[in-house]
DNA sequence: ATCCAGGGTATTT
DNA sequence: AAATACCATGGA
């Protein structure tokens, strides 16, 4: 992580291949988006991180990126965390060019690689969001998708109001492990769905999976294991949080519709390819599925 | 009205 | 092991 801290405010360098443009592209994708707002090109994010509240001003120059702190100046060992919170949420320390290297292998990949160049994954550092919000997005469509999350958060989650705004912090498992079926049915949820979150909600509170003891497994397989050991959590929602949570570039949710729309646009195709197909063109993106993939959701909104 | 959506589990074959 | 049924809601 390459970055320095001006105490009020911290300056991250920048790696090679990083577009700012493309963050704010997928940043602004949704009008129901509640976790972060962004004005005029800069991003504004409210973090919780050991036990620190900070509201996150997040800005742009051409070799850095800027993080300010409206609220007051954070403690230095909480500065650290916040620039190791963007960093990891911008996903910085991917090897882009490496991906760049192997999508040359693919027709598709190539083109959309030279389209959106710099994109990178926008991630979810926190392990619990990033559950919830791929159980959330489970056999919906995005749109209520957001729209359930909003409930969610605005229930659940803890509020800051700030110069007329109001800025949300993820709820956190300890609260949702004891909220009840009902309380999730009267916004929406299914039942079903309504079970899964608080289940997963009681696990985390239990201590029984952590970011931390996934983080520890030896590989890939092992950890999707522990993630798919959870009720609710099958191979697509496991792969959707290795990748946008643990950063494996090799995660890949070969299930997802919004995947199989994109290839369908990319390859012309009159219809949904097979999972032949799709196994076969993904033979070309050897350890850089969870990119690729990302990059055809990002053909999906153009 | 109809089809589908960033799937998963439980049950049957 | 692999197919099928069921879940259940809003968006377009």
């Amino acid at each position: 992580m390459n970055w320095m801290d001006h105490e009020s405010y911290l300056e991250i360098k920048l790696p090679q291949a990083f577009s700012y443009e493309e963050c704010l592209v997928f940043l602004n994708r949704s009008d129901l988006e509640i976790l972060h707002q962004i004005v005029d090109g800069v991003i504004y994010k409210f973090i919780k991180v050991e036990k620190e509240f900070m509201l996150l001003k997040i800005s742009y120059t051409p070799h850095s990126i800027q993080v300010e702190f409206p609220l007051s100046t954070p403690s230095e060992s909480a500065r650290k965390s916040a620039a190791a919170y963007v960093w990891e949420w911008f996903d910085m320390g991917q090897d882009l060019p490496s991906f760049y290297e192997a999508a040359c292998r693919c027709d598709i990949m190539k083109r959309l690689v030279y389209k959106y160049n710099g994109l990178r994954m926008v991630c979810m550092p926190d392990l619990f969001e990033a559950l919830i919000w791929a159980i959330i997005g489970q056999q919906i469509n995005l749109t209520f998708a957001y729209t359930l999350k909003k409930r969610f958060v605005e229930h659940f989650g803890e509020c800051l109001a700030f110069e007329g705004r109001k800025f949300w912090l993820f709820p956190s498992y300890e609260r949702i492990a004891s909220i009840d079926i009902e309380d999730l049915k009267k916004l929406q949820f299914t039942n079903r769905k309504a079970e899964y979150i608080i289940g997963v909600a009681k696990v985390m509170s239990d201590g029984k999976i952590t970011k931390g003891s996934l983080q520890q497994k030896n590989d890939y397989q092992q950890a999707k294991q522990a993630l798919m050991a959870i009720r609710g959590v099958g191979a697509w929602t496991a792969d959707y949080v290795l990748m946008k949570c643990l950063h494996y570039n090799c995660a890949f949710p070969i299930a997802d519709v919004g995947l199989h729309n994109a290839l369908k646009q990319q390859m012309g195709l009159e219809r949904k390819p097979t999972l032949e197909e799709i196994n076969h063109i993904a033979a070309n993106w050897q350890d850089w599925q969870a990119y690729a993939t990302f990059y055809l959701w990002r053909s999906l909104y153009e």
